[in-house]
RNA sequence: GGGUUCGUGGUCUAGCUGGUUAUGACGCGGCCCUUACAAGGCCGAGGUCGGCGGUUCAAAACCGCCCGAACCCA
């Protein structure tokens, strides 16, 4: 019987009306919050059975907990509460990404400081306090949510344990050869003074000038004669004049197509440069021709390493000219255009200067635009493995399963390894030193992992190369996601055993986790990044199931942002409406698919709170305490009894398919539906009848096993007021959000009689209302053409009939209404209905 | 500029492996205080399923183009 819908069990009796009153979530909400987190309600049971883990991207610790977290969160806390009740335990820890960037930003923000302003380690300090009194504010907040995370597993990306991991991921992709050191170009910020990711750029709309600048032609492509000597190049960047290093034609540019293969002197500066065809070249733009600088722009980069161009580098990294730029050098590039135009329009090389307002790409941080510079960096290999990553995403099972083209196209388009070092202050470092002399790289031993190399010293005495004796710290630090992307290997407590010479897991059982929930906006670098160094780690991918989320946007369908000031911050959400009435709006829509918040939904869920409590008060004063409710067997209900658990089977059975299938819309909607029409509206006023004038032991072992069975459903859904409820009625010692799932009983009832019967309801009810009578009006008889069976008794109770006369046939006439006298006939609802002619 | 996703009553959605009268909620109108609940119950109005074309006996659903929105990558 253990299988089975929950039925009701020998606890000790609760008292009388153990519900009464309003439902105050105000006071309940809290309560039961502190109570989870102190009584370790969530407490990951490693030695169970059957377990479900879950790894959820830490969030930045980059400000204050804002609506998608809320979201987020509680999408997360759906699977976990009902995977807890249907696998027996959960783990579900709770991490705070706080050794990047943002972090950084979110201390310079708060103490008005600059981190250039302190050594680095003071800054370092600097940081994690600040992250420490934000972290501490959003566990809190957190805990608000009723999100069942485990607070016995939590971690920060910057504490000891992390860094290590992350160090020994650093170490093991080198020793795989996924990793290597090369000076190349990459995206720079002047300002900042760093390599910056992709991610970290943003667009921004800039007034410029657009100068065309008249370059001599010294010999044509096809040696013929040139109309002119001089063609125009235009462009809104003349101080990147020493960096040219080539000139482009579009192959369709039939006008120009007689100088490819000629060379071209630039103005001033006086190189000779190529002039060469590629179809990058944007022909509307401009006379056609376009120079390409070292570097100006990411297509510059592309012609320099698909034509092998030179390097010519006339802009540092803190934005000042080289000496490449001859008399220029030590100007910022802002001197330098405008100097250099002042000169070009002297020696009568300046065409024409126009106003342009054109796309730049400035660092997110400080809007200062980015240069492309050649750098020294660390890089992850990803290029050479790009059809096996694409497998590696086949492999895990994505809900909705149109997110795996998201994945599937970031890989189609990458066109860089990884660059996985950042010139910052608060990071996790590189373990590794250079040879001062032959700059030998001196990896740290792992079993001396973290290691600091500003702070410790290398593990050798001398360069085993050449047998140096001085080294130099690496001083960059990894990007955020280099570590990041291991918070699977985290949660399993991945290490290097130096005993047995590997890899080992300190809770094997949680690789791989059985679910990675989180937004579609990270898919391409976060879940991207995490799938891959797993993989290379393990050899198997970190995740069985991928659940994606949509954005939460305005009421207006537009996305929440500080600049349009349309935030909703989640605590005045909270002031208003119950967490649970919060939670039933986030389970409304498609996994995957951006919604809006709509205070309207908020308020639906705060009736259906309402609606859930004044059932379950009608449960208890109709039932004796729970205790004194007898078991009956399937043979032994009234069939009116059993069809309510039969039909309880079918939405068991349903409910249980959605939360598998990450459907929470759809579970809401059901078992909304199901409850209010089917139970409240139908069943609860035929049990009232039933039980009117004392006890029915089928009854009310029908009503106390669906009760039972509802807050069960509601559980993940609802976890304040179900437990409210089930701490009051059923048992006062375990929380329902430890108790078994339930399954469908194997209850067999007559479900189309029953239907019938709950239609006759429904018309005998429009009945009353069209005629203006109270629905508790007698009527003396009523004639039902239809198979109710045995629900007749039931259905007349319930609508106060007198009799009741039903026939299995269609009558002869199809309506009618005899006399004044409140007789009243009524056509058996249609049904088989034919489908369609084929 | 390239790509992905989406477009269903006033609002948010279900349906989308083609087949009765297109689902539900919110909002709106009317009636009803029936001893759990008026934050309730019952009834009702409201849709050319973004547009045009195609496939088919049959299209909200499949195909093409167009319009619009969002996101990702340039």
């Amino acid at each position: 019987m253990s299988d089975t819908q929950d039925q009701p069990t020998d606890e000790p009796p609760a008292e009388q009306n153990a519900i009464d009153g309003e439902y105050d979530p105000s006071t309940v909400e809290p309560e039961w919050q502190e109570q989870w987190v102190t009584e370790e309600t969530y407490a990951y049971d490693g030695d169970a059975d059957t377990r479900y883990t879950i790894d959820t991207p830490p969030p930045t610790v980059s400000g204050n907990l804002h609506m998608g977290h809320l979201y987020q969160f509680t999408l997360q806390d759906f699977v976990a509460r009902y995977r807890r009740m249907s696998e027996g335990t959960v783990f579900f820890p709770f991490g705070y990404d706080d050794n990047g960037i943002a972090s950084e930003r979110l201390t310079e923000r708060e103490l008005d400081i600059n981190h250039s302003e302190y050594p680095r380690r003071e800054f370092q300090e600097k940081c994690r306090d600040v992250c420490d009194t934000y972290e501490a504010e959003f566990t809190t907040d957190i805990q608000s949510l009723a999100i069942s995370v485990d607070w016995d597993h939590t971690y920060k990306t910057i504490e000891p344990r992390v860094q290590r991991i992350s160090q020994l991921s650093f170490l093991d992709l080198y020793e795989q050869g996924r990793e290597y050191r090369k000076r190349a170009p990459t995206i720079w910020c002047p300002d900042c003074e760093t390599a910056i990711s992709q991610v970290e750029q943003e667009d921004l709309d800039k007034h410029t000038k657009f100068n065309d600048i008249a370059f001599e032609i010294v010999e044509t492509g096809d040696g013929s004669e040139p109309e002119s000597d001089t063609f125009t190049i235009s462009t809104t960047r003349p101080e990147l004049l020493p960096a040219c290093v080539s000139v482009f034609v579009h192959p369709e540019d039939d006008e120009n197509q007689h100088l490819v293969g000629g060379t071209a002197r630039v103005p001033i500066f006086g190189q000779e440069v190529d002039i060469i065809e590629d179809d990058r070249v944007d022909m509307e733009t401009g006379s056609g021709l376009v120079m390409c600088c070292t570097f100006g722009d990411q297509n510059d980069i592309e012609w320099y390493q698909a034509h092998d161009l030179d390097l010519r580098i006339a802009i540092d990294e803190s934005g000042t000219m080289t000496d490449l730029a001859g008399d220029y050098e030590g100007m910022t590039t802002k001197e330098a255009r405008e100097a250099i135009i002042e000169d070009l329009d002297e020696e009568g090389s300046l065409l024409e200067s126009r106003d342009h307002e054109h796309t730049v790409q400035v660092h997110e941080r400080c809007d200062v635009e980015v240069e492309y510079l050649v750098t020294e960096q660390w890089y992850v290999k990803l290029l050479d493995k790009k059809e096996e990553y694409l497998e590696a995403g086949r492999e895990m099972d994505w809900f909705p399963e149109k997110m795996f083209t998201r994945y599937k196209h970031w890989i189609d388009g990458l066109e860089w390894d990884w660059c996985i070092s950042r010139q910052r202050d608060s990071g996790i470092p590189f373990p590794l030193w250079y040879c001062e002399d032959c700059g030998e790289e001196i990896f740290a031993n792992r079993e001396d992992l973290p290691v600091d190399p500003l702070a410790d010293e290398p593990p050798v005495d001398a360069c085993p190369e050449c047998g140096c004796e001085t080294f130099t710290p690496e001083e960059d630090v990894f990007d955020t996601w280099a570590t990041s992307s291991l918070t699977p290997l985290v949660n399993a407590g991945w290490d290097w055993d130096a005993d047995a010479g590997e890899f080992s897991y300190e809770r094997p059982e949680l690789y791989p986790a059985n679910l990675r929930p989180q937004g579609h906006d990270i898919i391409s670098f976060w879940l991207f990044h995490t799938v891959i160094k797993c993989y290379e780690h393990t050899g198997e991918v970190p995740f069985d199931h991928v659940m994606i989320n949509g954005m939460v946007l305005d009421e207006n369908r537009e996305a929440m942002s500080k600049s349009k000031g349309n935030v909703i911050p989640p605590e005045e959400v909270l002031q208003k409406f119950p967490v649970d009435a919060a939670r039933y709006w986030a389970a409304g829509t498609s996994i995957g698919d951006d919604f809006p918040y709509r205070e309207g939904d908020l308020e639906a869920g705060e009736r259906l709170l309402q609606k859930l409590w004044n059932a379950s008060r009608l449960v208890d004063q109709l039932t004796p305490s729970t205790g004194a409710v007898e078991h009956v067997e399937e043979d032994d209900l009234a069939e009116i009894d059993r069809w309510l658990l039969a039909e309880l089977d079918e939405t068991v059975a349903n409910i249980t398919e959605r939360f598998d299938n990450y459907e929470f819309s759809k579970a809401r909607m059901e078992l909304r539906s199901f409850f209010w029409s089917t139970f409240c509206d139908d069943y609860l006023e035929i049990a009232k009848q039933r039980l009117d004038d004392g006890g029915n032991a089928s009854t009310e072992f029908a009503l106390v096993t669906a009760h039972r069975t509802f807050l069960k459903l509601f559980a993940p859904l609802l976890p304040h007021i179900t437990e409210e409820i089930w701490t009051r009625i059923y048992d006062e010692q375990a929380s329902i959000h430890t108790s078994a799932w339930p399954a469908p009983g194997g209850y067999e009832a007559d479900l189309d009689a029953g239907e019938t019967a709950m239609e006759v309801i429904s018309a005998l009810r429009r009945y009353k209302t069209d005629n203006g009578l109270p629905l508790n009006a007698e009527l003396d008889r009523v004639e039902i053409y239809g198979h109710v069976g045995e629900f007749a008794g039931p259905v007349a109770e319930v609508m106060h009939v007198g009799s009741i006369d039903a026939f299995d046939e269609e009558p002869d006439i199809t309506t009618e209404i005899s006399g004044v006298d409140l007789d009243y006939s009524l056509v058996g609802p249609e049904f088989g209905s034919e489908v369609g002619d084929f």
